[in-house]
RNA sequence: GUCCCGUUCGUCUAGAGGCCCAGGACGCCGCCCUCUCACGGCGGCAACAGGGGUUCGAAUCCCCUACGGGACGCCA
């Protein structure tokens, strides 16, 4: 059997991290079984669907690597596709014409709640005369659905659930207007596309019922399902906004790398053992659905900020020498690229996300001495800077390689019978405007002679 | 309200009847390394929701309760 999934976001709005989750979960499947990922835009909601939204999809994908096989489909282009198979269900008496008014159908909902029973549809058309449908008005198009006996569903994160047929109603196929609802559009489409696996969110779930009741009425196979738990905020309810960062493009914003963000939410509802530092490569090798848990799981955005200090430690120099200048505003400046990657070793240890990162980089960039914070101004006391003063000499004199300035600071220091720390910490503080650095060595290497000797001198006049 | 699902340290998880007086990771606390901050190393605190069964033996199987979540649209 040949495995195909698909990845079904509609673009009305943000892509959210639980939606990127199911992305990574049928893409890595996918690879894992030598099967192809697919991308199919549910823009079937006109009036809520934008281009823009489906260009943050596209570009999002690609940040994260899943990219897809084929061409994404547009569901909204298949309607012809939809409306043929509801009316061929017509022709076939699986499905039927209602005449209902959505005023009608808001009642019987609020009626059957006021009554404390499941607002369901009365099925008052399903059997009625079409003939009888009032002039002038559109119907809608309704499957006609089992009412008794049972559905099961054989899970493969869930297992094998049973519902009864009586609780499902027959449920809207195609709107009055002629388009498409959700759950006929994705019945059809999936069918089509010859999806083997449908791996989705588990608010889908109800859905799947239906769907398949849709599947057997066309005498179409049912796909596999796999219904994934949700991302839940740090208070257990549904992730949103309040809890913090939701979106993806938020995430990329807060400097996190795409494979960490991978890493973490793969390890988020899946486990393979201990392992928890995992690379693409591996997660194909070792993804399966069996490895998915049942219950939603918690977003974690402080385990999220380590793994991605793992990754970013990890990351290439070069690579993030780009995303820092970028981040600082100083894209193809040479003189910063050169000092930034200078340091980079000693910075990238530093860090856990790239905000930081360009954070502890700023620095590095030419020009006037750096603003003192709190911490380094609390070093720079009238003694210190009068040090600072003999300290620029004795470097002026000193070959600006790291062991050169390693030896030269501590000769420094231990002539004036000061500890390396009563040395360094000023010298931090007047180089760099924080009392937290890479190594002083290193620090001093990556300024250069000039740039350093000019922020010490800085450092030391101001004290008259 | 009805239907469905879930429940192991604060969080993510390992655990598929004896290997578990429950392991790893994040976070937190302490120590070491050390020019600062990190990194790294070492150690500590911390959980099987509750109650009944089944069994020689249960985190693991069954039932009930509690709590949590999801779904009930001519939205997707």
């Amino acid at each position: 059997m040949t495995i195909r999934v698909r990845f079904a976001p509609s673009p009305t709005g943000m892509l959210h991290i639980g939606s990127v989750r199911t992305a990574l979960f049928n893409f890595l499947f996918a690879r894992h079984h030598g099967g192809a990922f697919l991308l199919r835009i549910e823009d079937t909601d006109r009036a809520r669907s934008t281009e823009a939204a489906t260009r943050v999809i596209l570009e999002g994908l690609a940040w994260l690597g899943l990219d897809p096989d084929e061409a994404p489909v547009f569901q909204s282009t298949r309607e012809a596709r939809h409306r043929e198979v509801a009316e061929s269900l017509l022709a076939s008496g699986r499905a039927y014409r209602a005449w209902d008014t959505p005023e009608e159908l808001a009642a019987m909902r609020e009626r059957a709640r006021a009554e404390g029973r499941t607002p369901r549809y009365d099925g008052r058309w399903r059997d009625r005369d079409p003939a009888e449908g009032p002039a002038g008005v559109a119907p809608a198009i309704r499957l006609r659905a089992p009412q008794e006996g049972e559905t099961v569903v054989h899970d493969r994160v869930q297992g094998e659930v049973r519902v009864a047929n009586a609780e499902l109603d027959d449920m809207i196929i195609l709107r009055s207007d002629g388009t498409p609802t959700y759950q006929h559009a994705v019945v059809v489409d999936d069918h089509d596309m010859a999806i083997s696996h449908v791996i989705r969110g588990d608010d889908h779930f109800t859905n799947t019922f239906r769907q398949v009741a849709l599947y057997r009425a066309l005498d179409w196979q049912p796909p596999e399902f796999a219904h994934v738990p949700l991302i839940h905020g740090a208070d257990g309810a549904k992730l949103s906004k309040r809890h913090g960062a939701v979106s993806l493009l938020e995430f990329r914003e807060q400097g996190f790398l795409p494979e960490a963000l991978c890493n973490y939410l793969l390890r988020l509802g899946w486990g393979h053992g201990d392992e928890e530092v995992i690379s693409r490569d591996t997660a194909i090798r070792l993804f399966d659905l069996d490895g998915v848990g049942r219950a939603a799981s918690r977003m974690d955005y402080a385990k999220l900020t380590h793994l991605n200090g793992v990754w970013l430690r990890a990351a290439d120099d070069a690579r993030l020498v780009d995303e820092v200048l970028a981040r600082l505003g100083a894209a193809g400046h040479a003189v910063a690229a050169a000092r930034v990657r200078a340091l980079m070793p000693g910075l990238k240890e530093r860090a856990r996300t790239l905000v930081e990162l360009a954070e502890n980089a700023a620095f590095l960039l030419p020009g006037p001495p750096p603003a003192m914070d709190a911490k380094a101004a609390e070093l720079l006391k009238p003694e210190a800077r009068a040090m600072l003063a003999s300290l620029g000499a004795a470097l002026g004199a000193t070959d600006f390689s790291r062991p050169a300035l390693d030896a030269a600071l501590r000769a420094f220091a231990a002539a004036g019978g000061h500890k390396l720390g009563q040395v360094a910490q000023p010298l931090r503080a007047a180089l760099t405007g924080r009392a937290a650095s890479p190594g002083i060595d290193a620090t001093l290497a990556a300024l250069g002679r000039e740039e350093a000797l000019a922020r010490i001198a800085a450092a030391a006049g101001a004290a008259d």
